[in-house]
DNA sequence: ATTAGGG
DNA sequence: CCCTAAT
């Protein structure tokens, strides 16, 4: 898809040290109809804190973030009008100052919402058009929404970029007018403002200057070698907000992060990601100094709808599902369900997160998949680890991995090897949707029983999310891995796996091997006091006969294998009569 | 990646 | 079942 949706007129330019990601993001045609566009740009905070426009992979996966919602939709709130990483990125976000504004980061889905709410309906209807109309058909709005043009037709708008040397000296902001207000925050901001509340041009210069939001009484200013000299509130990295020709050396994180980075005409606000800016009173916050009138700018937004998230997902998953009901037919006449269903899952197990997943059901079993349906061509960067939230309260490092390990809740049924993952990397571990080759027979009429328990990723006490939680092992399993291993032996677990388990995809060979110790354990321990009726039924009693059976397998096994700890027996010795060789 | 063994 | 060490 090479729609480009990343369009620019007026709006911020990002400043970065080569320019590269202003070239990206040079405006395209539709800009000159569109005052006030918006554009999204992913770059990446390098150790020494430069930026660097972000690869496919990374943008696809921030796409992939929107459209799962997986960036909660918590941060949409946009009261709060602050993005924020997390406490140790603070200073890397502050460095980029006024150029970081993450508050509308949910525009998109808003946008294709279609009900918008000022400024967005007015700014850009057309924009927002394309958008739906892109979506909507294509079904592949990672692309459309966060391909950039990287060349475009129009060439940059130079004006846009802040020039601090238009404010060289000192300036005292409450001797300035209206306009050259304008001028100042053109300067600052590198853009131009159509706000004409002088307080608030004032408030928006003032913590442009210092990246702060702590501007109280702060209006005049020293500016000196593009560095701000000498006022009164605080003021780190003013260097960074303005224009250098030398690289950014802003912070010192050693992450590298993906953030986004999004202006926009009608959002004069830059954010700065400090908790100040929420925890700052009344007067302090700059959206009430600013909020009387029709110029309102980032105003509430709307979190996108349920439908709106149901219906993006099936638009990128119906043709996976599609696979997946061809190759799986019904065999389960019992359930009814014929058809399929989505249903948006919350999980807050892990800080409110909210996962989309699709119910649908396949040979009467229901089967989740959730909807993360685009398929990565390649492993994300390394440390690509930090997304953004915004939630007012909370940053949030969500690690990718986890991101999806929730995901990752297998089916838990003999349809449990029609979802697989593939690409499954240690760094990462997206579950992703697939059809794989279903010529899986699950012929055993035995019991499989246990084919329908919902089996999700369980917490563990600490940090981590450890998958299944247990399931038990049925006779049917248990023959099958005897048989396995009477055939290829015990240790061949990898092996067994494959070749007996392929059905039960659930089951690693690790579990084999720890199933087997059991019964080997089982079946040379004394035979069970029969006392009366076992109170856990929840250990399936395991029948004499195959108890036998193991026990002559890990004998003879035992024969075979170097332990060579058995004791006179013979080859041919069904030593039934021997006693354990425990080894 | 697989296996073995301990927890 | 999980984790780790050793292959």
């Amino acid at each position: 898809m090479e729609t480009e949706v990343g369009v620019e007129g007026n709006g911020g330019r990002m400043l970065l040290e080569d320019g590269e990601v202003e070239k990206m993001c040079s405006p395209s045609a539709p800009s000159q109809q569109i005052p006030n566009p918006i554009v999204y740009k992913l770059v990446r905070v390098e150790g020494d804190g430069r930026l660097v426009p972000a690869t496919d992979d990374e943008v696809m996966d921030v796409a992939e973030l929107f459209l799962d919602d997986n960036i909660d939709t918590d941060f949409i709130d946009t009261e709060q009008s602050l993005g924020c990483i997390s406490g140790d990125e603070i200073h890397q976000l502050e460095s980029l100052g006024g150029f970081l504004q993450a508050d509308k980061l949910d525009v998109v889905p808003e946008i294709m919402n279609a009900q918008l709410q000022e400024p967005f309906s007015e700014l850009a209807p057309d924009f927002c058009e394309s958008l739906m109309t892109e979506c909507g058909s294509a079904g592949d709005c990672p692309d459309a929404l966060v391909k950039l043009s990287e060349d475009g037709p129009s060439s940059p708008v130079a004006s846009s970029i802040p020039d601090f040397s238009k404010i060289k000296g000192e300036i005292c902001l409450d001797n300035l007018s209206i306009r050259e207000l304008h001028d100042t925050f053109k300067a600052t901001f590198g853009r131009e403002t159509s706000v004409k509340d002088k307080q608030w041009l004032k408030r928006r210069i003032a913590m442009g200057l210092t990246n702060s939001c702590d501007v109280a009484s702060a209006s005049s200013f020293t500016i000196r070698d593009n560095k701000l000299v000498d006022n009164n509130v605080s003021c780190q990295n003013v260097g960074a907000v303005i224009r250098s020709d030398q690289p950014h050396e802003a912070s010192s994180g050693e992450d590298r992060q993906l953030q986004i980075i999004q202006s926009s005409e009608h959002i004069d606000q830059p954010v700065f990601c400090d908790k100040r800016w929420r925890d700052s009173g009344t007067s302090e916050n700059p959206r009430e100094t600013y909020d009387n009138t029709e110029e309102r700018a980032a105003k509430r937004v709307r979190k996108p709808t349920k439908r709106y998230i149901e219906e993006l997902s099936e638009t990128e998953s119906k043709e996976a599902i599609g696979r997946l009901l061809a190759v799986s037919p019904s065999s389960r006449p019992g359930q009814p369900s014929p058809n399929s269903h989505t249903r948006l899952a919350r999980n807050d197990s892990l800080g409110s997160r909210t996962v989309v997943i699709r119910s649908d059901s396949l040979g009467g079993c229901e089967i989740q998949i959730p909807c993360v349906c685009r398929v990565r061509r390649s492993r994300p960067r390394k440390n690509f680890s930090t997304l953004l939230r915004f939630n007012g309260l909370d940053v949030i490092t969500t690690v990718v991995k986890k991101t999806f390990e929730v995901d990752d809740a297998p089916p838990d049924d003999e349809n449990a090897n029609i979802v697989t993952k593939a690409e499954s990397t240690p760094e990462q571990s997206q579950p992703l949707v697939i059809g794989t080759a279903v010529g899986v027979e699950p012929k055993h009429g035995d019991s499989s029983g246990d084919s329908d328990d919902n089996i999700a990723t369980v917490p563990t006490t600490k940090g981590g999310f450890r998958r299944k939680h247990h399931r038990a092992w049925t006779l049917s399993e248990v023959i099958k891995l005897v048989e396995g291993v009477s055939k290829f032996g015990a240790g061949r677990w990898s092996e067994i796996k494959r070749l007996s388990f392929a059905s039960y995809s659930y089951r690693t060979s690790v579990d084999l091997k720890d199933k087997w110790r059991n019964l080997l354990k089982a079946s040379f321990a004394p035979p069970d006091k029969g006392v009366g009726p076992r109170k856990n039924a929840a250990t399936t009693p395991i029948p004499p006969t195959i108890l036998l059976r193991v026990r002559e397998l890990a004998e003879m096994q035992s024969l075979v294998r170097p332990g060579s700890k058995v004791v006179g027996s013979v080859p041919g010795d069904n030593g039934l009569e021997r006693q354990p060789g425990y080894l």
